[in-house]
DNA sequence: AATGAATGAGATTTCATTCAT
DNA sequence: CATGAATGAAATCTCATTCAT
């Protein structure tokens, strides 16, 4: 019978701000441990809390796993639909978003690295309310695309679900990369070169330079 | 003191045939259980012998668990490297590499959910003498990729580790989703899809439509 | 500092309302989940209380174990006393008191599974003072047992301490098995059936019916 | 898969002795801490194994609790319907339980406080297979007083079920404060007093004498 | 007087791993 | 070679209890 409580990504807490120093102290831990080898022990010492504390404000160690990216995840869809109304074009969006992406992870090393390595191998995470909104971003990316066929922006023979598994597949991909090997330097970076190959693809473009063209004309004669 | 033993993926064994039992017993229960959550037990039940034994073969969990790559990729990239040169173009090889790459997961679904939920996330691969074959094998991919750059098939603007890494990180998003949701049916058959987005793009030629093509002919007579 | 405080079985209460909602809240919950299994919190759920105002009335979950007879067996064995020396005849008050043995546990279920199923089997509980009035009404049956050995109502060769022993046996084991079992439906009817048992025995009366006599009696000489 | 196990009532065990000794050793250590009180620590430590083998044998702190009467009530009520057979007399007979009954407890202090304070109180016995036996124990009794009130040893308006009651009531809860409180030094030699009482009960015989026989005949003339 | 919040202190249970046969 | 049996070593989780407000 809490008298008054607060809300904590959907959950009911005592104090919330003890709730997200928990968490932030999970992200960091595991990150650097991984899931089974870092002990509540472990965590609770980092958020300087005591083990029992935690278990008041998670009721397993997997659900402490799973509230991670809760509010992050949230925050972040939550801002993407409020700004992309506002950008022009197919295009701009599908950067804007791959923009994103890139810097959610970039910015929040220990995060990406549970995301990457720790989530996205656990089936239960697909059960977790956190994944729910992991879809609704996942169809931002259809809906831009779908967006650009429409308006010609993108080729009509692609397949939107296609082309977002290869955008995501390559976020990750790369973050998992800088998370395990520490590079790219500069994970954000890459969005220009993602989107430049994603847009124009790897075949030269025939009359994209005149001269290109002559050459390939001539030597199939 | 082994009389006559004999090489499992540079192991020597006591017995190679049942080597190979406990490697494929490991890989079928971690594929539904999970690392953790499997114990020896199950896999000494599966491969009907006894926990022990396991540990005559094998030193430790984790060296059974990294034991499941290594023969599959070792014949996996022997095959690679012996057809490629067959083949003719760049972009043939890519498909190919691609087609392959998407087979070996489409044709071992116990060894895909090992390799994309429990491997990818275990930081101690990476010292693994398997992942060195991984990693040569990624290199087919680069060197495929500047090979088409030097002859013109691909735009020489491109940065062939990006590629490979969308290539990749593709591949093992649909092998992921694959593992934990079930679909697609058949992954091999988005080799096309892949390849036709990889090297087209999504903005539209200009000479992609038959129109153009005409007037870019005439031209160049 | 309580300001005004009142007594409830020889302990200050703040609020005496409020020190019987929680005995009778552990005895409920008691009943049901067993003196481990139940927590501090169900009692206070419900109570309607918080934990912490439950240790502001008793020192311990196993004080408030105890606290739970405390009151009612000050009741009963002060009407037991009341009542006795206005019935004639040491029968009589045996079968009273047996009957109002009974009788107790049979108003009270929960009561009795507490007392039957955990109170019974805890060591500490001899040391405390509801013990001493179990013990004086305990006293009651030999005191009248004795009484009607000395006016010749009962044998002169039996042991008092048995007699009590016996009653008490039987009572108990069959609120045991009520409160495990949940029958017979009514114990306060089995008074008569057990006091026929206990004053006549086992062995036919010879004489106690005229029939039997004459065979016996023939059967003698 | 145990090549070669062994039973120790109807539980295979690797080693039957020792499963006997941590059995014997957790008798010892219940009977003197209580269930709960009482740790695995502390029994591992008496009977000389780790913790980690009690749970090779028993699969639960529970289930090793229960395993304590299963083999005692087993041999015990073996021996009983092996020897009731060659008593003749319902008295006898009833005479020869209950003494065995006491004798049980008598001779094995232990498992007598175990059984009274511990098993009793415990619901979850009541599902067990040790249950069964010791409900067939109990047909014993009633057995036999229904024997004895078909050939007229025993009254026939008696109630067998209560009787049973009475006299497992009366054992009981003389062993019970045995157990707690160590008297009276002995159990077994109780078993005269108890008979005679069930058999004659506390009302003066009018007939038990001989003077009081003569007058009930004549009176009854 | 009442309680929300925090925690100290363990106990059960699980397994990977070892070793004698 | 194979394995049955034993265990060391922890880690999660649970609660009774305390204390500041």
């Amino acid at each position: 019978m809490p008298a008054k409580t607060s809300k904590y990504n959907g959950k009911s807490f005592k104090n919330p701000k003890k709730g997200a120093t928990i968490v932030k102290a999970a992200e960091h831990v595991f990150a650097r441990k991984g899931f089974q080898t870092a002990t509540v022990a472990d965590i609770a010492k980092k958020a300087r809390v005591s083990e029992a504390t935690i278990y008041e404000y998670f009721s397993s160690k997997e659900e402490l796993l799973f509230a991670i990216p809760a509010e992050t995840i949230r925050q972040y869809q939550e801002k993407n639909r409020e700004i992309l109304p506002y950008i022009r074009g197919a295009a701009n969006k599908l950067r804007f978003l791959i923009h994103r992406h890139l810097a959610l992870y970039a910015d929040n090393p220990d995060y990406a690295t549970v995301v990457m390595l720790i989530l996205k191998g656990n089936p239960n995470f697909l059960k977790t309310e956190s994944y729910q909104i992991v879809q609704s971003s996942a169809r931002n990316y259809t809906e831009v695309i779908e967006e650009g066929m429409k308006n010609n922006e993108f080729r009509s023979d692609i397949e939107p679900h296609l082309i977002r598994a290869m955008i995501w597949g390559t976020i990750e991909h790369l973050v998992t990369r800088k998370s395990l090997l520490g590079k790219p330097e500069d994970l954000a970076e890459l969005t220009d070169d993602i989107c430049n190959t994603i847009f124009s693809g790897l075949t030269p473009q025939q009359g994209a330079s005149p001269i290109q063209v002559d050459v390939r004309v001539h030597s199939s004669e």
